[in-house]
DNA sequence: CGAACCATGTAACTCGTTACATGATTCG
DNA sequence: CGAATCATGTAACGAGTTACATGGTTCG
């Protein structure tokens, strides 16, 4: 249900197709939830049967034609109700698969776990510059934030931190795993590598304005 | 598919029930995984369809049997292949309501996000002490734990920073909407309880073997 | 000239949730 | 005496993924 409520959040202020839905879950409201084209275009054909929204079709020349979609009163009353309903609290569902992988933890797939922490961290270097970069631009006063900002900014806050930590969590673990197999010559060289890039990044992302 | 290396992960130490399976999810697996016990049962069907676990019936007095699951060679084979197999990578994917309904910030739902925010608040902290305890148990010195035992670690600390991390995001929240609508009297008196309540709990959690 | 972008969709499948179903035991 | 715990499952539904399908434009 709640992907249906947030795609009529992101048509509060816009008109938007399922093609710029589908980049906003990718982007601004990707931090936290995420969803294929296939699923929004599924749940816009549910939207617009419930009368929640209306859809006009936009020409363009060279290029396919667009459908806008945009929020009904009677959506934005739904949207209204569904805030105020009990929904099941999950706390930090993290679902990584990366967490049961490392539960089996070996020699045998050390590197590879390694590989993908440094791709983690690197993918959640962009996405925070990203945000940062919004944070700054938009939401440097929060307290001076009319209050539905304050809302959209609180949100973007608790990526940004969760990013943070994932970014610190990532340089503790590659340090600990960069430890447990030293002694071998060839390995030690290395790991003094992956050290190194650690380092660096970490320079990169203190000071996300420079990039 | 994870879901079914993880139940996998579970049974390498132990043989264990659906029932037991269940509860880990709740527990230690929790942080990072949950499963309601309908799919841990579909799963199990599964797995033993493929032969990578066994089962064994265990007749109890006064108690309905357990099905006991046990890991085979086939099954750690699988299990370690997996491991080794590259996964779609999603960083943090929250997927909490709460963040959507954050964005629909108004007069009319501050008060009963707010709530929300409290409970989450109290349900996470109860789950950090139990994992704070845990990892000063029997993690106390990560550098000297045996190579398995490290990503169990580092999944353990991933959850507990991450925990953290999302408590001092409901205080920092929980403060941008006390002040959102100070200057009603009633209110005021209102917001001040929330204030102390977060304070009385920051203590609560930064030493956590207290209680 | 190939890759990425723009733009929409369908079909088949797996994963996850909710509700239903049973029945003894222990604890307050 | 009612609720929680132990212990297993089925059925129906909703959410999410993967693969397939089409076809023009722009950029390197």
């Amino acid at each position: 249900m709640a992907l249906r409520y947030a795609i009529m959040t992101a048509l509060i202020e816009d008109e938007l197709s399922g093609y710029d839905l589908a980049g906003a879950f990718d982007k601004s409201l990707g931090f936290f939830w995420h969803a294929s084209h296939q699923q929004i275009y599924r749940e816009l054909g549910k939207l617009s049967e419930f009368a929640w929204v209306t859809r006009r079709t936009e020409s363009q020349k060279g290029r396919p034609d667009r459908i806008l979609y945009a929020l009904t009163d009677l959506g934005r009353e739904a949207l209204d109700q569904w805030v105020l309903t009990k929904d099941r609290m999950r706390l930090q569902e993290t679902k990584d698969e990366l967490y049961i992988k490392l539960y089996n933890l070996s020699e045998t797939n050390i590197e590879y776990l390694r590989t993908r922490l440094l791709e983690r961290r690197d993918a959640m270097m962009k996405r925070l510059y990203l945000y940062e970069r919004i944070r700054r631009r938009h939401y440097d006063d929060p307290k001076s934030l009319p209050l539905r900002r304050k809302g959209v900014y609180l949100a973007l806050i608790g990526g940004i931190s969760g990013g943070k930590q994932y970014l610190s969590w990532c340089d503790e673990a590659l340090e600990l795993l960069a430890d447990a197999d030293a002694g071998d010559d060839a390995e030690s060289v290395r790991e003094k590598d992956v050290k190194q890039q650690v380092e660096d990044a970490k320079v990169t992302v203190s000071s996300p304005d420079t990039a």
